[in-house]
Parts: C-alpha cells; structure tokens; sequence
DNA sequence: CATGAATGAGCATTCATTCAT
DNA sequence: CATGAATGAATGCTCATTCAT
C-alpha cells in the first residue's frame, strides 16, 4: 500500500498531470494566438476542457502560462543560433534566417501573434525570457557578421530583437501586409551604416 | 455651414459646443497618452471635466473618439510629405525625415505611444485614417525615391507604414531600446534589393 | 438650461440620490442583521433592489457601507449619554440605562447583530467609530459614577464597552440565553472591586 | 475494543490512524489559534502534512474536526470543577478559577482563540459540548455558592458559560482591552441581586 | 487508506453603456 | 444638450469538496 513493488504507481499519477499541463498549455497556445496574451483565464480554461481551478494550481499567475507555452519553442530558437551560424553561407544569411525562425516561432507558423496585447504581467514576463535566452544567441551572431564586414549598422541585439518582436506581435489577418517583408526589411537595414535624421 | 453671417442663438450654441470637443479632444489625448486608447471612457471625461453622457453625445464609439484625436495631426502629416520632397537633398531624405515625423506624431513628440493597445476599434478606425490619408503621400516619395534609384526594395507605401506603426506601438519606458534606430534602419533597408529567405 | 430660476432642478437628482442611499442603507441594516457584515455584497444590492454598481458608487468599501449602517444610531446614542445623567436617579442607573440602550442599537431592537462576524474591515471600521463616539461618553458616565461612590470597579470606559460589544455580537435565536441578562451581570460588577485570580 | 490483545496486523493499523488523527488535530488546533475555526481546510491539511482526503476521512465536516480538537480539553475542563471545589477557599473562589481555566482553555494559554469566528457550524458543535460537558459542572458550582450566600443574581449556568465565551470569542490583538478583566467583572457582578432596567 | 488533482460555485471589483433628470 | 447615477456583464481569484490513482 506505502510502496507498491513495481514503479507503475507514483509515475502514473506523473504521467496524467504532465499530459494535462500539456493540454492546458496547448489550449493556452491556441488561445493567445486569436486573443492575445490578455485572455480571458476562464477562455483559456474552457478551451483546455478543464477548470479555472486546475489552471490556477498548474499556473497561478498568467505570467507562469504565458512563460510556460513559450518557454519550449524559445529554447529550440536559442539553440538553432548555432547550428544556422556553422550551416549558412554567411552570418549575415544566418541572422536573416535566424529571425525568420523567430518570426515563425512568435507569429506566424505557430500562430502566437498578439503576444503581448494588452498584458503587462505577460509582456515582462516573455520580455525576460527573450532577453535571457535569444539575446546572447543573437549577439554572437551579430558579433560574427561583422567581423566578416556584413553588418555595418551598429544596432545591439535586443534592439533588433525588440524591433521584431513588436514587427510581429501585431499584423492580424491582413492580406494586404507581411511582416515577413517588414522583418526582412529590417534585416536588409544592418547591411549599412545607420544616416542620422536632422 | 462655416460662419453664419448673423448672430443669433444657433451659432454661440455651436461654438460652445465646438469648444466642448476641443476640450474632450484634448483631454482623450493627454488620457491616451499615459493610458493608451484602450483607457476607460470615465476617465476621459473627467480629464475634460465633462460628464460620460456627454462624452458619448459627442463621440459615440471609442472609434469615434480615437479618429478624432488624431485626425488633424494626421492631415497635417499628409501635407509635410509633398513639401519634403521639395525641401530635402534627396527623395530618400524626404522619406527618412517624414517616417520620423510619422514617429513623432505617434509616439514621441505628442506622446500618444501605445495607441492601438488592447482595443480592436480605435486599431481599425486609425489604420482606415492611415491607409485613407497617408499611404498615398509616402506613395508618391516612394515612386520619387525609386525614380531617382535610392530605393530599390520593393516595399509599398502601406507595408512601410504600417511597419512604422507596429515598431512605435510599443517601446514604453524601456532604456536600452530607441524606436528611432529601429525605425531608421527599417527606411535604410529600403536602399537595397530584397533578399528571399529560404 | 445652466440655472433654473427656481430651486428644485438640482435638489431633486440630489434627493433621489439620497432616498437611493436610504434604501440601500436600510437593505444593509437587514442583510447585516441576518447574515452579519460580512455578508455578500451582491446580497445587500438585491435586497435594495440595486445593482452592484451602485452600491459601489455609494460606498466604495464594504467599511464606508457599514459606518454609514450604523453612523446614525451611534450619533443618537452619543447623545443620550448626558440625558440620561441628568434623568437618571443615580449616575449608575444611568450607565445601566445606556449600555442597555447599546445593547438595543446594536443587537435587538434593529437586529443588528452578528455585527463583525467575519470581516477585518467592518469590524476595524465599527471599532473606530466607537471608540470615537461612544467611548468619551461612557467616560464621563463611568467618572460621575466613581465619584458618587457607586462604581468600585476599575474598569475603563473602553473595556466596558469592548465586552458589552462581545457580548451582544452573538446570541443568535437561543431561546436559553438572553445577552441582557450578561450585559446587567456586567454593570453590576462594576459596584465591587475587582478580586484577583491566583 | 480498548487494545486487542494479539499482535495482528489490525491493531498496528489502528495505532498508526491514532497517531494519524494526532497529529491533525495538533495541526489544527495551531491553525485555529491563529487564522480561526473558519481556516482552510487546505491550511489545516498542509500544517498537519497530510492530503486533504485525509483530513476529510477522518472529519466529514468541519464542525466534527473542531470538536475533536476541543474535546479533550473540554474533558478536562469538567474534571476539573469538583477539585477546585474541595481545594479553593470558598464556592465563588472555585467559581472564579474555573472559568478562568475556561478562559485559559478558549482563547489564552493554547491559543484557540477566534473559536466560532465565521462558522456557524463550527459554532454548533462547540455549543453542543460546551452544553453538554460544562453546564452541569458550573451548575453544581453555582449551587454551592449560592448556598453558602456569595452568590446573588439569579443566574444560569449555561447563560453564564455563554457569556464567557461570548467575551472570549473576539479579542484579537488589542493592547487596550484585556478579556480577563471583563470576565471578572462578569462573575463579580454574581454577587448581587440583578438590577431591572426600565 | 492516503494523496492531491480537478472541479466549479461564490465573491469582489471594474467599466461600458444607457437614461432619467 | 449636459450630467452622472444606475445597471449588470465580465473577470480574476479562492476554496470546499469529490474522486481517480
């Protein structure tokens, strides 16, 4: 009864709250990306089948969700720095595909736009996140295409990041813009030294 | 329509009542500002020290409301691109100067930042006040520009613009980040040819 | 339109304002006497037939709701301390008459009791007004009372009242128990010196 | 019933349930001394360290786990009214003393205070045995001091024992009231005839 | 038996909007 | 026309209680 001879036991239990928290956070996933970060807690509840009670033992704070849903794929982007520096033809092509990537991530593939509308909790909380984990990736890379002389304009990491991020974290369905162009355009902007305006 | 000629009781009502939007006006701005457009109607009112009836008399809609702050900067944007394109060295120039105009009216200098936060409305009223007023002008500097071969993506007018938007939607107090170099080294990007991603 | 010429324009939003206030005050003094203080808020704007709202808007604290309950009657009390002074054959009588009087206000004759069952700002609330109103007036009572000799006890005014407070703020419908049966036991300790427990 | 005189497995179980019970009681009694009898279940569970299930195995509602935190203090309570009976000076004398330790029990010395705050079940149950095992105690008490002429007023035993814990109930950290002193009061006041009021 | 995850009712509070004065 | 009182829907959050493991 205290310890059951086969280890089937205490991991089951484990093993139906993680599938739930999953659950929860694909909901959540779904939700912020027609709603925003600012949903309804009671939204993001229903669209996961479970109860605000649940949610708020698994994430008692909208920040801890919003970090949670994106924690994961945020990762992925901070390792995929690397591996694009060494496999692209140049750094400068490796930030471009880079951001792109991140721009997948945030808005478009995953459908996450709207992050940070109208939320401030959720909005530090993912803030913290970037900058700990995407802004030293981004860095480095920086680093390297202008060592090769690609980027000329001198913009730091987390502006550039920044910019993105706010490029992206509107633009609903709107057939007549793509952030893509706007991001790109963005990108295409390092190549040269940055005028001064008046 | 404009100025009656004699003066009876039907113009000083209009007049009074003119100035009661001026006041609104100016009180939503100075709101808007601090709270974004999102901020509650009550709070409006009592920043013009009128009640929320009369707010509402006025400006039905927070749409309404929205349009009408930022209307007039908004014309008077429009008629600054034409009078660049003649005043500065370059058409590049011209558009450089007018897209921080554009960041000034919107962010900065009148500070009306974090305009479109959490509010679907106000965001569609002023993108239709864009697209209607101000897409054609940087058209045309666009067209200009490329006609004198300084700008070789090829970006429209709309795209750019809303860019801009998105860029200035946010940015609060945030030390280590300046819309400005996000903003120029959009318009820098615009010198070059876009390169394809993927 | 900005001035009537005769008075009742103004005076007569402000009286419907104050028969509303009256209404929702009286559903209060009902509500607090069933279900204590601490009962729902929605509870006391049903039972005045009002939305929440407007209670809000009246007493924007659940505490500004319930001073304003009983503001009123503790005023009256105040006043009869000195009356009865002089009414009352001896200065004992006197106390006797008013802390029985209290035990009316707060428990039977208004039912008011359960009065800060359950709730850290009502009871904080009600606390201060008594020590501001009631407790200056037993005061003088209990001093005029020492000198005539007929007070032996030395009890303050606050101790006093704090316990004849405890007192009536139980007894619900026990027919067994009769608060006025403690609060006269109370007063009359007061006759002897006070022994001392090992 | 008591201890079964074999070694089986059923006694062991039952031992550990006990020391189960234990320590929730402990628990509980801790968290009602500081939050009240109207404390989360979850508190009392997690000061105890156990599952809420168990705590809601071993007490259904409530009101069954105050009592069984009561009880045998309770218990002892009654013991001890005929000892102090024989040991204390006069009838009054045990009078005093006991209802002292009533008050120790209640609200000093193990900390219960705020017993009934909230919780009308809780209320009843503690009613029941306060009825149950103390009336008769003091009722004999108050017999014999009547007897022997120290007491007057013609007061119950179970309206005297509702007072006390009436005054007991509250009296949460005020420097300026002092719940003993008005308990003495009360039992001075057993001295003399009651006065009628009005 | 013990555990603690899940549930959802209950409550406070805010705010957009209407409408009597 | 202006006012601001009234309304109630919307939302965040807490807990008592049940039940699968």
């Amino acid at each position: 009864m205290r310890t059951p001879t086969n280890g089937t036991d205490a991991p089951r239990r484990r093993r139906d709250v993680e599938r739930n928290e999953r659950t929860i956070l694909d909901a959540a996933a779904g939700v912020f990306a027609v709603s925003g970060v600012g949903a309804p807690v009671r939204e993001v509840a229903a669209a996961a089948g479970v109860g605000v009670g649940t949610l708020y033992r698994h994430f008692p704070t909208r920040s801890d969700l919003v970090v949670a849903v994106y924690r994961s794929q945020i990762e992925a982007l901070a390792e995929a720095g690397p591996v694009l520096l060494t496999s692209a033809p140049t750094a400068f092509d490796a930030i471009l595909r880079w951001v792109h990537q991140f721009v997948d991530f945030l808005g478009t593939k995953h459908g996450l736009a709207r992050v940070w509308e109208g939320d401030a909790d959720g909005f530090t909380a993912l803030h913290a996140l970037f900058v700990d984990e995407l802004v030293p990736v981004l860095s480095r890379m920086l680093d390297d295409a202008r060592a090769s002389g690609e980027v000329a304009a001198s913009v730091s990491a987390y502006q550039l990041l920044r910019a993105v991020g706010d490029l992206v974290a509107w633009s609903p369905q709107d057939p007549d813009y793509d952030v893509r162009t706007s991001v790109t355009l963005l990108v295409t902007g390092l190549r040269q030294a940055q005028p001064t305006v008046d």
